[in-house]
RNA sequence: CGCGGAGUGGAGCAGUCCGGUAGCUCGUCGGGCUCAUAACCCGAAGGUCGUAGGUUCAAAUCCUGCCUCCGCAACCA
């Protein structure tokens, strides 16, 4: 009965916070790919959840006044909700706050300590004692510290680091004997190209800038850094043990079939993680599939109107199975996908309402009114029946083509070609000028029948996008969901059989009348937030300074006599001024709203003793007072009968 | 020369690896039909495939230069 097993993950999601559409869509492709694989046959494990720890949690718990383990449980509780919400079938859910997992990581990280492959080792830098900050060589200014201008002194941090050289050959080796390893192909070039040609550098896997983390066991000074803990969580929770002592789950499932994972963190699945479990002595990964991302893709809801699109939102606005629906057609494999509420409308009405629902509800409405709903043998074959039936047998193997190759865009659109062929069907065979004479009654029957089956192989083939539709097809049709197996042969109906009442499955949306219902309430959300941060704003109030801190601000006016923009920077200008005779360069972040020959000429407000600073490697010695509204900066001018080198107070 | 992606009828995309009639969905226009959610079916218009060269009997597809756009990185002293 069963095919295999079949072990897919997505990504861990990092508990920052709320995840958006494009977060989303890695949970749903991987549903749709595993409640597919379930459909064949495959004895399936999903595994999904949250990476929980780092110095970015520990600072926004900080932020928010909570501990980090009460906002990771806040925000992991939320992403779950979300999962659910979507209709994904995971098997479970993780999070690397697990004692099981912590436990499990701090063996790993031993084991690979003890066997050689990470070692003690420490950053070299130069140290800025009172500003506690490390620098390179490049960042330093004339030597000195660019944050204080003091001298800097030679420092170490200590830090454990791992051995990615030594496995290096053999990555290459693997990557190039396993062509299906990296997918998309074109992402395998590029890991290759990249990073392992130039030579691995040895990574750095601890930490000791912060605590929420898993402990060094035999060095407390030290947290365990995402790699080891992050990645990890595919083998720990199956039941990984550093000893042989696996939990079933594990000797079951392992090595995974697919990690599903975002293209921008294929880096670490397809080198850091394999190599890692070289080093374990673990079997790799079958597949690592970078999928492309979901961009929200429309200007108009600008910023502080808050164009932060959340799939729930979606949910509550279209349903569940249409913006599964979207996000799973709108991804073409490997390119990025947009978001539109256009888009999205559009791909109802013409989808799943038109093509799709109205399909199912004209066949069902036609076989209540001829035939009292009840299927009668297709006794009359016709004309027209050849081609439909042969697409329809056919269609069941091209989806599966598509799903091997994770063409899900491409599968879903296998089964709207069938439905498309079934409403040109209707209109070949005209059943209602059939249901006229009655003569023709067994063609008709045999019509009906034809069409119910389509939608029975239809429904079955949509379970795994679309699983509430699929429900409420079947349900219509009256039958239990169909079997892979049963779309073996055309003819699973069973004549007599009594279908239900026709339901609409998708309405139409009226596209102006709902984008401005939309917009209305995200109008209303806007001014909820903006009036939520005004007062937050309110709070944090700049302390009040004497009179001697603001004399330690040093402001002369200066005339601008160059400008010109900065190399490789969308947002620097290097400008030289004139004070007092003496000329010093300032570089200045205001290139997208003022043009160099806008400045030049103009007398400004310089902030003359602040110490000098390197920016894209440019020296700024010193900084040009702008207001900064936000969205926009406006530069402070001053009148021009002003000396240069005045001061101000 | 920081990394990467993209330029194909009005819109969104496929085709590019493995050169040989430019295809799909939406939209527009015309027609058909009435079982159905103003849905469905048929037909038509509309493209110098970003640009300039090169290779070839033949280039959207291969090679070279250039232009434009978009992410990421960097960056508001």
């Amino acid at each position: 009965m069963s095919k295999g097993k079949f072990y897919l993950t997505t990504a861990i999601a990092y508990t920052s916070g709320k995840p958006h559409i494009g977060n989303t869509y890695e949970i749903v492709l991987a549903d749709a790919i595993c409640r597919f694989k379930r459909l064949l046959g495959y004895d399936v494990y999903f595994q999904t959840g949250t990476d929980e720890h780092g110095q970015k949690i520990e600072g926004k718990a900080a932020a928010a006044g909570m501990t980090p383990k009460v906002f990771v449980d806040k925000v992991a509780a939320e992403i779950k909700r979300i999962w659910d919400i979507m209709d994904t079938s995971y098997d479970r859910f993780v999070r690397t706050t697990d004692p099981v997992h912590e436990k499990a990581v701090q063996k790993i990280f031993k084991k690979l300590y003890e066997q050689g492959d990470i070692y003690k080792s420490s950053y070299k830098g130069h140290y800025c004692t009172p500003c506690e900050s490390f620098w390179t060589e490049s960042q330093l200014v004339g030597g000195k510290c660019p944050d204080c201008g003091r001298p800097v002194g030679q420092a170490e941090e200590e830090a454990y680091f791992f051995k990615l050289s030594k496995y290096a050959d053999r990555l290459m080796k693997h990557i190039e004997e396993n062509p299906g390893f990296i997918q998309p192909e074109s992402r395998k070039n590029e890991m290759i190209n990249n990073f392992l040609k130039p030579g691995l550098q040895d990574l750095c896997v601890s930490r000791t800038s912060f605590k929420w983390g898993i402990p060094v066991t035999f060095d407390a000074k030290h947290v365990i850094y995402v790699w080891i803990d992050a990645l990890s969580n595919y083998i720990t929770f199956p039941g990984y043990d550093v000893d042989g002592d696996h939990g079933e789950l594990f000797k079951k499932y392992w090595p995974a079939d697919v990690h599903l994972i975002g293209k921008d963190i294929l880096r670490f699945h397809t080198i850091y993680w394999p190599i890692m479990l070289m080093a374990l002595g673990v079997e790799l990964p079958k597949q690592v599939f970078g999928h492309p991302w979901l961009l929200v893709g429309d200007g108009k809801m600008s910023k502080s109107k808050g164009n932060v699109v959340y799939a729930d939102d979606l949910v509550k606005a279209f349903g569940v199975d249409a913006v599964r629906y979207f996000m799973l057609h709108e991804m073409p494999f490997a390119s990025d996908g947009t978001f539109t509420y256009e888009l999205l409308i559009e791909r109802i009405n013409s989808d799943l309402a038109n093509i799709l629902g109205n399909l199912v509800n004209r066949t069902i409405a036609m076989c209540q009114k001829y035939s009292g709903g009840v299927l009668a043998k297709p006794y009359a074959p016709g004309e027209f029946d050849k081609e439909l039936i042969s697409l329809c047998l056919d269609t069941p193997k091209r989806v599966e083509m598509r799903m091997n190759g994770l063409r899900v865009a491409d599968a879903i659109g296998e089964v709207f070609t069938l439905l498309r062929r079934a409403n040109k069907y209707i209109d070949e065979t005209q059943p209602w000028i059939l249901g006229r004479d009655p003569a023709q009654k067994a063609r008709l029957d045999t019509v009906l029948y034809n069409l119910l089956e389509v939608i029975r192989f239809s429904a079955t083939l949509l379970s795994p996008f679309l699983p509430g539709t699929a429900k409420k097809i079947f349900s219509q049709l009256g039958i239990e969901p169909s079997t892979w197996e049963s779309l073996e042969s055309f003819g699973g109906l069973k004549p007599g059989h009594r279908v239900s009442q026709p339901e609409i499955l998708f309405a139409r949306i009226d596209m102006k009348q709902k984008l401005e219902e939309l917009e209305a309430k995200a109008n209303a959300a806007a001014e909820v937030k903006t009036e939520a941060k005004a007062e937050e704003k309110k709070e944090p109030k700049t302390p009040d300074i004497s009179i001697d801190d603001f004399a330690k601000t040093e402001l002369r006016v200066a005339k601008i006599i160059a400008a010109e923009p900065v190399a490789k920077s969308d947002k620097l200008l290097k400008l030289q001024v004139e004070m007092g005779g003496e000329t010093r360069q300032v570089v200045s972040g205001i290139s997208k709203w003022y043009k160099p020959e806008d400045l030049i000429g103009k007398k400004v407000i310089l902030v003359a003793n602040l110490a000098p600073a390197k920016l894209r490697g440019e020296i700024s010695e010193g900084m040009i007072l702008a207001a900064d509204a936000g969205d926009t900066a406006r530069v402070v001018f001053v009148d021009d009968n002003v000396p240069t080198g005045a001061k101000i107070r």
